[in-house]
DNA sequence: CCTATTATGTCAACAAAGCTGACATATATT
DNA sequence: AATATATGTCAGCTTTGTTGACATAATAGG
């Protein structure tokens, strides 16, 4: 009677869940800690690093894709965007197939940009990956991919399978 | 000459670190949307759910407490606190040994409304956990605490372990 | 005991990044 | 020819962060 959940499922008790969160809340805090201090020399903020690192990754993608990948509304996106249009870190070019869309790729400034704050990211990562090694890598990737809303994973298995 | 790493280090590639980055981003955007949902019918933002759940999970911590696990400005975390307090949701005590400081604690109302954001979260990771299993889980965990600066990991612990 | 430090609070101004609503233009689609 | 879609833009507002300056009460150190 002491105790009342099978072996198998301890991890699934309060103090296991409150122990993800925290530790999602922590680790995104500080994840974002060292392209924020670039960004913080720069005109930029963390809005306009999404965006670069965004169209870095996915050449070509257009003002919808981007706008479904951060969520967020045209409005707050075309003032960033602009601005890294205007100061030239993001060309926009026209669809071949649907001359609406924009293509947005990153010019040969914002790809030296985009790749500094990138770089701090992945060395925080490697870090981590090389502490834990493979085996929790591949729980933490699958967590997370869980975590996601059930409706979007097929867009970011899309994604991260690129 | 094809493969430039051995095997073991495979997940130490660029491909797999922007995995890692981007699983963290999606996950965290969806993470607090279903909280978001909630505060978005209330006067609240994801500030003060932070604060609240904080104070509910450490009970009688101070202001400097939360301002440290925050990373905010003591500035900021008056407008949020002051208002949570106002409104009933949040006790102030002086403390004991050190008069100086107010110990924070939330109200039956308080607790009654965090435990509702609360469970959103909760069953999010609770269905991800389960889908993704025990020794994911310690993957998720691992990996996690290592991307925490590292010293910031001890506290981290003490707060998760508590 | 007196002085310095600490914990907290407060006022004011500002910045970043999100939002809604309304309306415009060019191109596709039916 | 009419409708729908992709994108852009103007205007105003909200939330949540920042800096800087200053105030008060209580603790701590010499």
């Amino acid at each position: 009677m002491q105790r009342k959940l099978p072996q198998s499922n301890l991890y699934l008790r309060e103090e296991e869940l409150r122990r993800g969160i925290e530790l999602l809340y922590f680790a995104y805090r500080d994840f974002t800690r060292d392209p924020d201090e670039i960004l913080a020399t720069s005109n930029f903020g963390r809005a306009h690093h999404r965006v670069l690192y965004f169209v870095g990754r996915n050449p070509e993608t257009t003002v919808s894709g981007l706008l479904h990948q951060l969520r967020i509304t045209k409005q707050s996106l075309s003032r960033v965007l602009g601005q890294l249009v205007e100061d030239g870190y993001i060309d926009q070019k026209p669809g071949t197939e649907d001359r609406r869309q924009r293509l947005l790729v990153l010019t040969d400034k914002g790809e030296k940009f985009e790749k500094s704050l990138f770089e701090t990211q992945r060395n925080r990562v490697a870090e981590a990956y090389k502490k834990a090694g493979p085996e929790a890598v591949a729980g933490f990737w699958e967590v997370l991919l869980n975590i996601v809303d059930e409706q979007e994973r097929s867009a970011v298995l899309q994604q991260i399978e690129k």
